[in-house]
DNA sequence: AGGAACGGCGTTACCGGTAACGTAAGGTGG
DNA sequence: CCACCTTACGTTACCGGTAACGCCGTTCCT
């Protein structure tokens, strides 16, 4: 494998006569080479398969283009847009991505922390507004633009560790809710992963609890159902919800996904969606809008997550000041999961 | 940003009232330190905030622990399983990795590849068979352990670059094809990206054609679906496909997702599925398995091809020889969406 | 008791680039 | 004609680690 030395700035210097420095500013396109040297030498090089050290540049160069990417994961296409937002954004501006996922696990994330900051990236990307206090503590010693995205709760005491680009799952979790509430629904439950696993979905929880206080509604039934396949989960964990003594009439999904699964399950058991029991998603997913009866959800502004937070990202590592806290706005989508009148 | 210098080996050692190389010695647990200086050493350093430098590290070691991967995307699941199965697998060995999406552009690929090697990765993984020939010429000049995952395909004067996990994609279609050809259908259709963008869909109508040729059957008739969802262009490709003026049988699609999009398609036009038309999808995603009728699928071993695959770069960097082909098998998945029996 | 072996650590020389500064040749203006 | 500025390079000193080797004081063996 390692056969011959690899070329390097030197073999082509002496192979053109000139000096190492001067490959270095002909390959590089700077000042101080003529044009017939600059031809030269980048024809030498691109003959001889010359390849630049990357780490060799990095270490001489004190600011690296390398930015670090942890997201919980690459499934049901959430983090898959804001992901190919982001990517969009900062590779066009020349920086290079490194992606982690982290599976909703924050010692995996404070442990691809330490092994990321190794290479010194120009900065980070994290999910969520919750990490391990030993990650915070990292970052305020060797400072280094960070976004958080996806979460940007409303609440002015939180303070982000630097950016934030989100919104507030909360609030989000309430709009629907009262659509929902408004429609008449007043035995309402939720399908999704167990409390404490990922805070989006509990911030959402609280979210519809807050839009179903107050209207004489039950208390939400909150249900935990876990597969590989969210599909599968969401019909599982809709057959748990309609067990329960007092049957809810509407059941609430932690996405589109586990939400379809509820439909397929409600179709099973010969329920009519939304006569005998209301569903409604989170996130419209393009599954969500090719269904026969559309599913009554609430869009998230994925892609335009990503956008953002690559912005503000290369604003602040312009030496800018973007927004501490942007909260992007989500759209009610209703659906014929959900009767239409009162 | 960069307030303070950044800490060193060298900042540590002289704290520690020793050398710079006792310190690299003491934090990476090499022999040659008393353990009473390993541990003032690793409590100070950690006290200190040291973090080393991995260009450093990388340019003084001469081999890199960074393994390139490429994708065409993350979306419907596949590479995302394929990519879990490898991560799993290379982050227990030590190596990190550094994935980019090439959205089937070969060109994006060769000039990742390029950006890439810059950081002289210890291996490269690359999705499919087909390359610019630009690339090998790089290949060759600094040879590396690469895979080629995904397609294997069985052709002997085919050979692949270095090694190659995957399946063979005409074989699968063909597996597919006889299937469903054996139950009656005489009209087939497939709906999937146009021709010469993705060589499997190709590959694999290439296998359908095989199996229908020779039964009496007419000519697949090959019908283009483009939409950034999968559902969508599903449906659209369906009712393209059903204009025809020979109205077809049987549809296949490129992958249960478009499959999906076809199902609800005839379910809007009130066709009846299988009686009016027979459906097939590709992969076995996760969706196929929870529809009320199963879709006729076939099943591809994503998250083992991820496993073999850095399986085989490990063997391949530990200087053993793995095979240079391996095919994994299918396994076909009878469903309700083509009738039982002809 | 003397030399060998060993544990524990320091020195030196890179790894392959780049920034900063130095310099010789040719052009320019007064 | 000479001081001065450009242009087009070359030199030097790092960047922050690590491999290889050297050195010194113990301990052990014969």
């Amino acid at each position: 494998m390692e056969d011959a030395r690899r070329i390097g700035l030197r073999d082509v210097a002496a192979a053109a006569g000139v000096s190492a420095m001067t490959v270095s500013r002909a390959l590089r396109g700077i000042d101080g080479v003529s044009e017939a040297t600059r031809r030269r030498v980048a024809l030498l090089a691109r003959e001889m398969g010359y390849v630049p050290d990357g780490n060799a540049r990095a270490l001489a160069e004190t600011n690296s283009r390398l930015i670090g990417i942890s997201l919980p994961n690459l499934f049901n296409d959430v983090f898959a847009q804001i992901l190919a937002g982001m990517r969009q954004t900062l590779h066009g501006a020349g920086y290079a991505t490194v992606i982690d996922t982290t599976d909703y696990d924050l010692d995996r994330e404070l442990d691809w922390f330490e092994r990321m900051t190794i290479w010194r990236p120009a900065a980070v990307v994290l999910t969520g507004r919750h990490h391990r206090p030993e990650l915070a503590r990292r970052l305020a010693r060797v400072p280094m633009p960070l976004v958080e995205i996806w979460d940007a709760r409303d609440d002015l005491a939180d303070r982000p560790l630097d950016l934030c680009v989100g919104l507030d799952h909360r609030a989000a979790g309430a709009m629907l809710g009262r659509h929902v509430a408004a429609l008449g629904y007043r035995r309402p439950a939720f399908v999704g992963p167990p409390e404490g696993i990922d805070p989006r979905a509990d911030a959402r929880v609280a979210g519809l609890v807050d839009a179903f206080r107050g209207v004489g509604a039950e208390a939400l039934r909150r249900v935990a159902a876990a597969d590989e396949s969210a599909f599968a989960a969401g019909a599982e964990g809709f057959a748990a919800a309609l067990a329960a003594p007092s049957r809810p009439d509407v059941v609430f999904f932690h996405n589109d996904n586990t939400a379809f699964g509820g439909v397929m399950e409600a179709a099973r058991r010969g329920l009519d969606v939304p006569g005998d029991v209301g569903i409604a998603g989170f996130n419209r997913l393009d599954l969500a809008r090719s269904l026969p009866r559309p599913l009554t959800t609430l869009e998230t502004p994925r892609r335009e997550i990503g956008l953002v937070a690559a912005r503000h990202l290369l604003a602040r590592l312009h030496g800018l000041a973007p927004p501490a806290v942007t909260r992007l706005a989500c759209r009610l989508v209703p659906g014929a999961t959900t009767r239409a009148q009162p």
